[in-house]
DNA sequence: CACACAAATGTATGCGCATACATTTTGGTC
DNA sequence: GACCAAAATGTATGCGCATACATTTGTGTG
């Protein structure tokens, strides 16, 4: 059936199709575009013929007659964590059950991200683009002349809806956890400017000291690579902390392994607390206190916003924002709940 | 220059880029594809009309003229864990390389995968698909009428060409590793009916038996979720066992964690050993001791082949198989290295 | 300055499908 | 059986681009 994989035989098209059903190429496209309004029994004799025929419609050209393409794009920086995973994952699967494909760009690398966004432009329905922020302000404008555009994570223009977690309370709240706990020399780890997250989680640091002097933020990349380095600032006395307060968990696991690895006691000696859950967060001993972001669902909703806007609905745009929730291990002080609960926010699988 | 965000301006064509630019729409179209065949006066003119318009070709109507989607189809069960994200991540920096993009599609969980298979082939010129074990002979056909299509991991069609890491030498050698601990009821953990891969790290494991008596695999799922019952199982005395080979990481991960909540030492008690090389397996203590694959590349390449298949040059299918590294960490009885070298195998981030 | 030839540009067509509109068939009804 | 509306099907067109081929413009030579 599949005769000499290579030697392709010339592609089936509705008119071959047609011509074998013995209807016209109208009957063969109704057939699959509204099957009801052809009569039992031409619509079977036109199924047998598209099986026969191995026909599958050629995208382009129903996109061009139809006017869409039946597609999302997706502009994410990389996809290294589960953070990004679990987006796409939950954006897919809304964007899949419409019927639409996502065609996926990752941007950390390319050396002309703008021509790239420009063809994809051309090639999907809308565009969700998590860093706009770093997209030249012309660029992003040409886009939205063709295309509906969303923000994923916080940004500066206004007027590009967007969708985003919570940070600034939920760290609020982390922060107050600690200085529950009895730590007076908390360390905010991480440069605030990095992205518009990172300086969020950064205020609501400094927010839940009540007017407390707060020790300048220490400033990191959020790689795993920078926890050495951190670790032994603090090691050398140069950071005074009894507690680390990290930008993400990476950034913390790795910090946490080192400072254990010197010698030192997780959470008696210094605390340490993160950001995302990771899934090595509830691994590592002691568990790795910190805050879960729903990112399934903030892939999930963005996608089906993206597809009001696609098929026309309209709707006042917004800057959607998501609750995160703390989650407590034993990184902070806490003591060891029952076994199980650690895994508590482990549901979402990773 | 985007006035109001919603009413989008009729979008410019090739026919409003040469009326404005004062040509025709062959030179248009010419200054995109063959720019220089184009005049540089001419050229310019063109460009600036096309930057005023904020001017995007629309990528159905290029490729139905252009014969080409110049689009790739990449089927993945789903993206959890690093595995599947390093591979997408290797697939899409090929492919956007030669100006291809990388349409996602994500089979776990959906209910028609042969609907959006089709769907799919309609829409790219090649598609490369995970787990083509799962895809109905029947549709696979419609699929390989239409598209070149490759597969990742080993597959029982041996008229598709795929590509796949190493398993069976680098099970015995970890499995000999454990063995030369002085281990002897080595018991290997995970369905080997569960997937090909699994099947041939089981066949390396009894390999390195040499004809000693080899336990029964212990079935189970590569999932986080079936680490605490097949712990019991040993905790139980049920199973007996002195070293355990689980199919994955997860699913070691999990077992070790419950087995040292339960009081049990290891290595000293028990060893442990996984398949992946995931974050976790270094961060956890004592550090795992695991089988790395070369995940990205895997990607690369199967991408570069793809687009070799695309453009039309043939070289003959082969089944690619790429080498894997075992990982020595202590959950297998090693001692810690230096304490940077277990961390060794971290140079591909997650 | 006439000519040959190359470079530059324009004209016309088809890619494969969806669909508006035209035509034919069907099923009732009196 | 004649007539009409509804159902079924067919015909013709355009979506926006790339490109073969036709035409015009430019360059160099004798």
């Amino acid at each position: 059936m599949a005769p000499e994989p290579g030697t392709r035989s010339p592609r089936a098209t509705v008119y071959t199709v047609a011509e074998r059903a013995g209807v016209s190429v109208a009957t063969v496209s109704r057939v699959l575009q509204e099957p009801h309004r052809v009569k039992e029994a031409t619509r079977a004799r036109v199924l047998v013929a598209i099986d026969e025929l191995d026909y599958v419609p050629h995208g382009a050209a129903r996109s061009l007659a139809y006017h869409r393409h039946e597609a999302h794009g997706l502009v994410l920086p990389e996809l290294s964590g589960p953070y990004y995973s679990e987006l796409l994952m939950g954006y897919e699967s809304v964007a899949a059950a419409a019927g639409y494909s996502v065609v996926l760009l990752l941007s950390e690398g390319k050396d002309d991200v703008g021509a790239a966004l420009r063809r994809l432009a051309g090639k999907v329905d809308g565009i969700v683009i998590m860093g706009a922020a770093d997209v030249p302000e012309r660029t992003l404008t040409a886009l939205r002349a063709r295309v509906p555009v969303l923000g994923l994570t916080r940004n500066d223009r206004a007027d590009l809806e967007s969708f985003a977690t919570e940070n600034r309370s939920s760290a609020e709240e982390l922060t107050r956890h600690l200085l529950d706990h009895g730590r007076r020399r908390l360390v905010f780890v991480g440069s605030p400017d990095l992205a518009i997250d990172v300086r969020e989680r950064y205020e609501g640091f400094v927010a839940a000291h009540d007017g407390r002097p707060v020790a300048p933020p220490l400033p990191a990349d959020l790689r795993e690579t920078e926890g050495g380095r951190v670790a032994d600032l603090v090691l050398s006395g140069e950071v005074e902390a009894d507690a680390l307060m990290c930008a993400n968990d990476e950034l913390a696991l790795a910090v946490m392994d080192r400072l254990v690895d010197r010698g030192l006691d997780v959470p008696s000696d210094i605390a340490v607390v993160g950001w995302d859950d990771v899934m090595t967060a509830r691994y590592v001993r002691p568990g790795l206190t910190t805050v879960a972001q729903p990112v399934r669902d903030l892939g999930a909703r963005a996608a089906a916003r993206m597809h009001d806007l696609i098929v026309g609905s309209t709707g006042d745009p917004d800057q959607h924002t998501l609750p995160t929730t703390v989650v407590i291990r034993q990184s902070c002080g806490c003591p060891p709940a029952g076994t199980e609960a650690q895994h508590t926010a482990a549901d979402t699988k990773e």
